[in-house]
DNA sequence: GAGGTATGCCTCATTCATGGACCATTTTAG
DNA sequence: CTAAAATGGTCCATGAATGAGGCATACCTC
């Protein structure tokens, strides 16, 4: 015991959470589905699925996004056919900056 | 052994996880910023930050979102400033939806 | 080249979130 | 209106995520 533990999270990122967690659960409303519907679907517990709902920090990504998904959310604006787009353009971002950054060396291998 | 215990994501869920991490990476590369630079402004381990920027499923929505925040990352297409914003727009549909849903019953507390 | 820093990844102890049961309240259906 | 369902919330055991440390590699600076 006499561990505070409580994480301190900026309030842009408990928004955020609180927002993601209203989306869902607008979204899901307007599909008329139930919670326990939703819950049974991802494989989650329905207490989990109102913790997201209510945009709790604790709740994981991956239970919050596959929520997300079944109540037929829209992460990140893209639609899942372009999910895969985003992905493969950020990779390629990804790839790109790490070597250059800012220093322009061009420091290529051919000492050969 | 004997528990496999492993989550099935659907794959949009686990793709948008890991698009969420590499455009926190991206993010952060592009600020020149460390990884345990975010992990100390975040609180939090280099472990986790670095498990977020590879798309975990099991990091935690607070965790990610902190992270995201301080890269710089917009959520949602959202502006902090405009973040508010969307949140009471939520927050008003909310309150549309629960009791008329589709049953356009218009029932009004007029039984004064 | 050498030296320093950042990253990637592993293990393990501790802490915390999760599932499940239960109950109160609200909302919907009849 | 009453009955049934859905939601909101609590408590607790247990499994899972986190933090810390260490180590190997990739990278940048000089």
């Amino acid at each position: 015991m006499a561990k505070p533990a409580h994480r301190s999270y900026s309030r842009y990122a408990r928004q955020a959470a609180e927002l993601l967690g209203l989306m869902i659960r607008n979204a899901r409303i307007e599909r008329g589905i139930t919670v326990a519907d939703v819950a049974e679907r991802a494989g989650l517990s329905r207490g989990l699925v109102h913790r997201i709902e209510k945009g709790e920090m604790g709740s994981s990504v991956g239970a919050a996004f596959e929520v997300a998904v079944i109540v037929g959310l829209r992460l990140f604006e893209a639609e899942p056919t372009t999910l895969t787009r985003h992905l493969s353009m950020e990779r390629d971002k990804l790839s790109l900056l790490p070597q250059s950054a800012r220093t322009g060396t061009t420091k290529v291998k051919d000492d050969f």
